[in-house]
DNA sequence: GCCGTTTTCGGCCCGACTGTTTTCAGTCG
């Protein structure tokens, strides 16, 4: 999609910008659109072409007319302009930790660095250090930056940053000054990756702010320090996966909600707020929500939206995408929630690349409450998965209604994963999937073809009227795999026009469709399904990240097909089928 | 560069930590 290119664009004009020192409200102007457009769940030059485009908020004439010459001639002038007043390789030393638009240019101008590799040099050879505004300390971070550069994989997947955040706060929860201690940050607001793991952690205890900072930053999993205060530690922590970036701050009790809120974030959802805030004279930091020096809320998150005049907004809304309008016109939805959830619809067993049976996942699905599941595993052309030729469903299917018939508490329906061939037909025949409660459809070879090529076999696996279901649409593998450049709005379209349900797949290495998509999905009326695709009984334990998904999507319960009772669900299984 | 139930001009969010400094700039979130 161009709309990543077009992104990245703007966000390089500003990083130049800011390098040269430009106005930094401009530069805030160009970096408000890159995150525009960078969230578009649709492709820029198509509401371009429907005149929509200005009507985003932070586009103005201007943007407008630079959007238009790069999707009219793939540049943009101002933007090679800007690239000829510094090199190119000065933009990568904006990436080391430390390391911002000012540094950038005094060791440019000052001793004619240009790249990374230079920058070490002169660190090495003490010329960093003779820099007016640098000295042995800051040369010495920026090497160790360098190294965390260098070193770093970038954003860590929502399991990973859970896994880190219970580390630090099992570390911490014993202590009996510490009142609250709670993450917060882009993994309370479940984002799809997060860069740093935020803790907050609020104490009455006087005088031991200090304390917990330190029994932090000594801690046994803390591979390196990077800033130790009073109130703040910063520090590398090793995981079991990955090394990870995590800040604990700690507050007093009466401020927690005040500190929580704006920890949580997203930036631009708290610039909201705070401009809400001095619009009506009031100031919003992290300790409260002041009139002059009375602060009017602090201890609660709740009252601070309440004292702003806004219903509460749950984390994963926060990202300034119309939330903060709904919550001044109390048209906020009652987002789907865990308890809602009741059933699996995509899930793996040994009949291809599973590594429980059918039972053992019935089990596990009855314990953790769902009145349903699915056993959906691949089919015949998925070989390295083991997927099954179509005698060995055919058994399953009767395996399935065996069990099934044994079970109490809990209904196990027949399904597959069938793939969605490179043509856009089906590995199975119709026969054979009318034999089915449920068919999860899914693409899982030629994700680099075109638009026109993974949209077309979406669109045609649609018209199947035993296709219930359209599994992980994009197929991306966050750090590892791109999205397909799948045409959502006509995929939406198709979803729509032929009843099919598009999946929401929670494994942390997927969430996709992600959440934009989900929000566009949802607007147009689509029915979702969250699965799981799980691999183990373990594997079902990944519901909660396809419901924070579509919650980041604004779904509310009644947009969730398995968060619908079995009968209903039935219905919608066999809503498209002939009569 | 964008924007307007106080504005088409004059604003545009807030504080902690660090290191280099004698009062603060740069970076980060």
């Amino acid at each position: 999609m161009r709309n990543a290119l077009l992104s990245a664009v703007f966000d390089q004009m500003a990083d130049i910008m800011e390098i040269l020192g430009k106005d930094r409200f401009r530069i805030n102007s160009y970096r408000k659109v890159a995150r525009t457009i960078g969230e578009l769940p649709v492709d820029a030059g198509l509401l371009l072409e429907e005149g929509k485009l200005a009507e985003l908020p932070g586009i103005g004439k201007s943007s407008l007319a630079k959007i238009r010459e790069f999707l009219e001639g793939g540049r943009i002038g101002a933007h090679e302009a800007l690239l000829e007043q510094i090199p190119t390789s000065l933009l990568e030393l904006l990436q080391i930790p430390g390391m911002g638009p000012k540094g950038v240019k005094a060791v440019y101008e000052g001793l004619q660095v240009t790249s990374v590799a230079d920058l070490q040099e002169a660190v090495s050879d003490g010329s960093v250090a003779g820099l007016p505004g640098f000295g042995q300390k800051k040369a010495a971070a920026l090497l160790k930056g360098i190294e965390f550069l260098q070193a770093s994989t970038g954003r860590i997947r929502l399991d990973q940053a859970l896994e880190a955040a219970e580390m630090v706060i099992a570390h911490l929860r014993d202590r009996p000054d510490i009142d609250r201690i709670e993450p917060a940050g882009s993994l309370r607001r479940r984002a799809e990756t997060i860069g740093d793991v935020d803790i907050l952690v609020a104490t009455r205890t006087e005088g031991s702010q200090g304390s917990i900072v330190e029994s932090f930053t000594s801690a046994p999993f803390i591979e390196r320090v990077l800033a130790a205060g009073e109130t703040k530690g910063s520090a590398i922590i090793q995981t079991e996966t990955t090394p990870v970036q995590v800040d604990v701050r700690v507050v007093e009790t009466d401020s927690f909600g005040a500190a929580l809120q704006y920890f949580t974030g997203s930036k631009q959802h708290n610039v909201r707020l705070r401009e809400i805030a001095v619009k009506g004279k009031f100031k919003l930091n992290e300790y409260g929500l002041f009139r002059g020096d009375e602060r009017i809320a602090g201890e609660a998150e709740e009252e601070i939206y309440e004292k702003l005049g806004l219903d509460f907004v749950a984390p994963p809304l926060r990202e300034d995408r119309g939330e903060v309008e709904a919550a001044r016109d109390h048209q906020l939805p009652a987002l789907v929630q865990i308890d809602d959830i009741k059933g699996d619809l995509h899930m793996h067993t040994f009949g291809s690349d599973g590594r429980c049976d059918i039972e053992e996942m019935a089990k596990a699905a009855r314990a953790l409450g769902y009145e349903y599941i699915c056993i959906t595993d691949h089919s015949e052309s998925s070989i390295v998965a083991n997927g099954q030729t179509p005698k060995r469903l055919a058994k399953q299917i009767k395996l399935i209604r065996r069990i099934n018939a044994k079970l109490e508490d809990i209904t196990v329906l027949a399904g597959a994963e069938v793939d969605i061939l490179a043509d856009g037909s089906l590995d199975f025949d119709d026969e054979l999937l009318a034999d089915l409660d449920h068919v999860v459809a899914s693409v899982h070879s030629g994700l680099t073809s075109p638009r026109e090529k993974v949209t077309m076999r979406t669109l045609k696996a649609m018209d199947n009227p035993y296709v219930t279901c359209i599994g992980h649409p994009t197929g991306r593998l966050l750090g590892q795999r791109e999205a397909m450049d799948l045409d959502m709005e006509t995929v939406i379209e198709q979803a729509i026009q032929t009843q099919t349900a598009l999946e929401v797949n929670a494994n942390p290495y997927r969430l996709d469709l992600k959440d934009t998509h989900s929000k566009m999905a949802i607007e147009r009326g689509v029915t979702l399904a969250i699965g799981t695709d799980a691999h183990s009984a373990a594997g079902l334990n990944l519901m909660p990240f396809g419901v924070a998904t579509a919650a980041r999507g604004w779904a509310t319960a009644a947009n969730i097909l398995n968060a619908r009772p079995l009968a209903t669900v039935e219905t919608f299984l066999k809503a498209k089928r002939p009569r």
